[in-house]
RNA sequence: GCCCCCUUAGCUCAGUAGGAUAGAGCACAGGUUUCCUAAACCUGGUGCCGCAGGUUCGAUCCCUGCAGGGGGCACCA
């Protein structure tokens, strides 16, 4: 519906010799202001120094006469308002259009085929995923469900940080353990910034770390002589729970890029060489240090330290660097927003390797904080007293933590009651939308065994009948795209879940108020395609957030 | 001290990349089921959009300052 309008207004600026203009289409407060509205005649005033009233009537009078077939009412408001009203046959035809080709209606093209690598989750594998890691998850996997469906071309990935003193500590933690539990060293010293967490105990009592040091004997070698084996297992069984509860969340990545293969191939050292090549990297106080100011830091940042290691941020660049060299168009990373101190250097780090700064953008996480009974469930690392997303999903279920989770704008902190989550009621807003899409299931379900069937090719307009609160839903169909734009634009899953929200809100007032299936067949049918096409509409937008659309609850 | 984010109805939050008279849900009160799913629906009313300036035809939105809340500052990861 914005898009013919779109066209028209082109078209009609083009009669006054104006091209190339912005063309701003909105959805008025007010219903009775009309379907759509543009305030360009008051973006036109100053370029043609005309009061934006006589531009705003110029306008609608061009518009009538050209366009009488689509138009109920065109009027001119406010200070300059054009508003337009659209005939019912017209947005009858559109929603015909959408029955019978969706995919075309719901696909768009604002990419244009670009390459984007999305980063998201990435968390460090010393312990299980909690609630922002959850979040992230939620996030990266509905924008890149909703990228792909604007035209982009996204790639996933997980990078693993197994490389630094985190993953030693992880395998000191393990290792210590398993001379408490299975040496009968009830004794043994734990070291002192481990990590305490039941999950290291697991890791001990699992079988499969066992089996697979059996050639060895633990409790007589020292940390020290296995300990790049003890933490390399331990890594990868942390990994393998990871891989699950994202599994069981439906997040899959495309690829899982190690930190330690950098290293291991020299990656590392090869990226600071192209920045040195570049005269980007100069040695003070027996460290080597990165010109990040060169690109708005506020200050230079270490990548070599005086005692020889490479800095986290020596990796940070290396990978970087991988993904640009992959061919990769835009950068987007999803970070926890305790991170936000760090976007500074990685742009520079991009900037430095050539890529412009718009097309590296980070998302912040907000936390999550978790309630019961209303109050804050208090939680801490260090002790290893923590709610793990796998209770979450657990106890509440992958779809209504990823509706949650998706229900907020993203750089906003959120909290989680658990009581309200599990109640399945009005609260939660996943079972409101979802149970609109099993409603119209059902529906169409019935009227199918009823032999009422729509006949795509046959209908037309002037057999719909369609009463005001049906139309009302119609014109929140046809916003779809305009709605989908915004999420793209600004990369804003939580709009789509608000969206859904909103036509569910339309539709079971009606559901309530009104049957579809009635002794009219003209009413029937022309109901019938309503329900059809919300249930298009539920069906891609909760597939786009990565919730699932059953035809029954 | 410096940087980032937040501040909208009693509560939790939206607010369509600057538009018209600022919106939902919850909570509170009362009601609805012979009917395609009651996990639902209907009827009730609220605002110094944190404060003060600025930009302009127009500011909840952009800029500056201030206040309150959260987060971050490293040759940690």
């Amino acid at each position: 519906m914005e898009k013919e309008l779109n066209k028209i207004l082109e078209n009609t600026l083009h009669i006054f010799n104006l091209t190339h203009i912005p063309i701003e289409i909105e959805i008025p407060r007010d219903e009775s202001y009309g379907d759509l509205s543009t305030p360009i005649a008051m973006r036109l005033a100053k370029t043609l120094k005309k009061p934006p009233k006589i531009i705003a009537e110029e306008i609608k009078k061009n518009i009538y006469e050209n366009y009488p077939h689509i138009f109920e009412k065109i009027e001119v408001a406010g200070q300059g308002f054009v508003n337009f009203k659209f005939k019912e046959e017209f947005l009858l035809e559109e929603l015909i259009k959408i029955i019978a080709n969706h995919r075309d209606y719901l696909n768009f093209d604002i990419g244009k085929g670009k390459k984007v690598l999305l980063e998201f989750v990435s968390a460090n594998p010393t312990g299980p995923l909690h609630l922002g890691h959850g979040r992230g998850a939620a996030v990266g996997m509905a924008l890149c469900n909703i990228m792909e469906a604007g035209g982009y071309k996204v790639f996933k990935e997980y990078y693993i940080n197994d490389a630094g003193v985190q993953i030693k500590k992880l395998g000191h933690s393990v290792y210590a353990r398993y001379r408490q539990k299975l040496c009968d060293e009830r004794d043994y010293p734990f070291p002192e910034d481990g990590y305490r967490g039941d999950y290291i105990e697991e890791i001990v009592l699992n079988n499969e770390l066992s089996s697979l040091l059996k050639e060895y004997n633990l409790c007589k070698d020292t940390f020290e002589e296995i300990s790049s084996l003890v933490n390399n297992l331990s890594c990868q069984l942390m990994l393998k729970d990871i891989k699950k509860d994202l599994a069981d969340m439906n997040v899959h990545f495309d690829t899982w890029k190690s930190e330690k293969e950098l290293y291991d191939k020299g990656m590392v050292q090869e990226a600071i060489e192209h920045l040195r090549d570049k005269g980007l990297i100069y040695e003070k106080d027996s460290a080597l240090w990165f010109k990040s100011t060169v690109y708005g830091d506020d200050k230079d940042r270490v990548v070599l330290k005086s005692n020889g290691e490479y800095t986290y941020f020596a990796s940070d660049i290396a990978y970087h660097k991988y993904k640009l060299d992959r061919g990769f168009e835009e950068i987007i990373d999803i970070w926890g927003a305790d991170h936000h101190g760090y976007i500074p250097r990685i742009s520079s780090a991009l900037q430095a390797l050539g890529l412009h700064s718009e097309n590296f953008n980070v998302l912040l996480i907000q936390m999550v904080t978790l309630l019961r009974d209303g109050k804050p469930v208090q939680m801490s690392k260090r002790a290893g007293e923590f709610i793990t997303l796998r209770e979450i999903i657990d106890e509440i279920g992958p779809d209504t933590t990823k509706f949650l989770f998706l229900f907020r704008r993203h750089d906003t902190p959120l909290e989680i009651d658990i009581e309200k989550a599990k109640e399945q009621s009005a609260d939660n807003p996943v079972y409101y939308v979802q149970y609109a899409h099993a409603r119209i299931s059902s529906i169409i379900e019935k009227a199918e065994n009823l032999g009422v069937k729509l006949d795509i090719q046959k209908i037309k307009p002037s057999n719909f009948r369609l009463n005001e609160d049906e139309l009302r839903i119609v014109k929140k169909i046809l916003s779809y795209p305009m709605l989908f734009k915004s999420t793209v634009k600004t990369r804003e899953p939580h709009r789509i879940a608000f969206y859904l929200y909103e036509l569910a809100g339309l539709f079971h007032p009606y559901y309530h108020k009104y049957r579809v299936i009635t002794e009219d067949r003209d009413i029937t049918l022309s109901r019938l395609a309503l329900c059809i096409c919300a249930k298009i509409i539920f069906k891609e937008g909760l597939t786009l957030l990565g919730v699932s659309a059953p035809d029954k609850m």
